[in-house]
DNA sequence: CATACCTATGTTATTATATAACATTTCCAT
DNA sequence: ATGGAAATGTTATATAATAACATAGGTATG
């Protein structure tokens, strides 16, 4: 009986999912009912977890989990999922195999790490979820910026959090920005999130910025960084002629 | 309907599960296949999970995961989880509020923060897991020594970490150890590790060690301290009378 | 302001799934 | 051998999910 069990949740650790019926076909010497039984006890030891029709992998659920993990701010930005996801697709192939670089915190950010899953990367972040994300990636060394954690968006700041970037060299930064003005730059509402960041545009040679278009036209208390700081800006859709001139005077590609 | 899926999501996340039945109660004015509707939307949105009969909250998900993440390591040790527990009870009224503690990475020290929800506590760890079962605290700060990930058992160290420490006052440190031995003391498998074991002792007024007593007599290649380092080993049995004696002659409480 | 159209929601019938309760088997210890 | 516990099977019943279509409400457009 352990054996089944146990082949059972080897099963549902490798395909993630499995139904009832996928499990009756391969276990043809016993019930149905002896399945399911057998996924109620996987259950009730935390190891699955039963979904209608089947059941689901815990620690494959693991990964999706962090990334949403972010308390109110993620509540409020639910809607946005979307945007978040088009605009890490156009980021990730910006992401250089072989190099150094920095993945700010946030959920656009962690929809870049699940696209990183391969590459041999070193990646430096603040974001305690796209670390975890990043370690999915064998190939990848995964270095967590030290500090405070903020319990609402799992982000690493502080002073520690600086001096620990000091010493590490960044090819490329990917950069969260919670809103965006022509008069203010890219804005953020932390102040220690601000200074890290700061620090961090400082030392990459090139930066990147993600930003879903909602975000546009809006402006928080810290300006990290201005269009002439920045490389490359991300975003879900076109910019309106006006972005697109200061971009063009400030030297920043859209995408 | 963005507040209704609002609510029906903190609802989730307040109560960790809801069924149909209990949304339906609540939501007078909306059919069962609206809700349905709702569910399957934030499933979608990866923000819960449908079971049989209704939902569960994600983040409530995280905090069983996050414990059995833990790699190849975990698994093996999985055997011994009512020892860790055991230990773990004993070793938390040792964690005085208003303190600055350290707590060492591992899954002894997980079932340790899972006892540490309330309190006022300066946290400061090596352990991503336990540092985010310790956000749950909410009077709790967390602090997060910043390094390589290493991704079997979620810990950060290196030289970062140990940069981290050095200007950190550690009140009490609870301390994991992978085995004991009398002739090599408390001994772990990573140099990196050891490293930052022994910086942590070294500046902590108080040395807790929790150990599961199938450790006992074995030794890895790194000593980091040896009994007359530690104030208090917590067990979850009587020890022998070898060990008895060598910790009273070191100065070491046994419980 | 009427029209079409899209989105959200409701209704119902149907299908699929889970559960409970009891029956049977297997296996182990005495 | 035999009692009893654990595992498994069977069936009827209850429960939940889905699909497909129907309706309502809002809004952009001519």
């Amino acid at each position: 009986m352990q054996d089944r069990r146990k082949a059972i949740f080897e099963l549902i650790e490798q395909k993630d999912e499995v139904s009832i019926h996928e499990l009756e076909a391969l276990f043809p010497g016993v019930s149905s009912m002896t399945l399911r039984r057998d996924l109620d006890y996987l259950e009730n030891e935390h190891k699955i977890i039963k979904i209608k029709g089947g059941a689901k992998s815990l620690s494959h659920l693991s990964r999706s989990i962090l990334q949403d993990v972010e308390g109110d701010y993620a509540q409020r930005e639910i809607l946005n999922a979307d945007k978040k996801r088009k605009i890490a697709e156009k980021a990730a192939p910006l992401a250089e195999a072989g190099r150094s670089i920095f993945i700010d915190a946030g959920s656009t950010m962690m929809q870049l790490a699940r696209r990183l899953h391969s590459g041999r990367f070193s990646v430096i972040t603040n974001g305690v979820n796209v670390a975890l994300e990043m370690s999915q990636n064998k190939s990848a060394t995964v270095n967590l910026v030290g500090g405070e954690l903020n319990r609402n968006n799992l982000c690493v700041s502080g002073a520690g959090a600086l001096d620990h970037i000091q010493d590490i060299n960044i090819d490329i930064a990917f950069m969260a920005a919670s809103c965006f003005s022509l008069e203010n730059g890219f804005t953020n509402g932390s102040f220690d999130e601000y200074k890290l960041k700061q620090q961090v545009i400082k030392k990459a040679k090139k930066t990147i910025v993600l930003m879903d278009s909602t975000k546009i036209g809006k402006s928080m208390p810290y300006t990290f960084c201005r269009p002439e700081d920045v490389d490359v800006l991300v975003l879900d859709q076109e910019p309106d002629d006006a972005l697109r001139l200061a971009a063009k005077e400030a030297g920043m590609e859209i995408i």
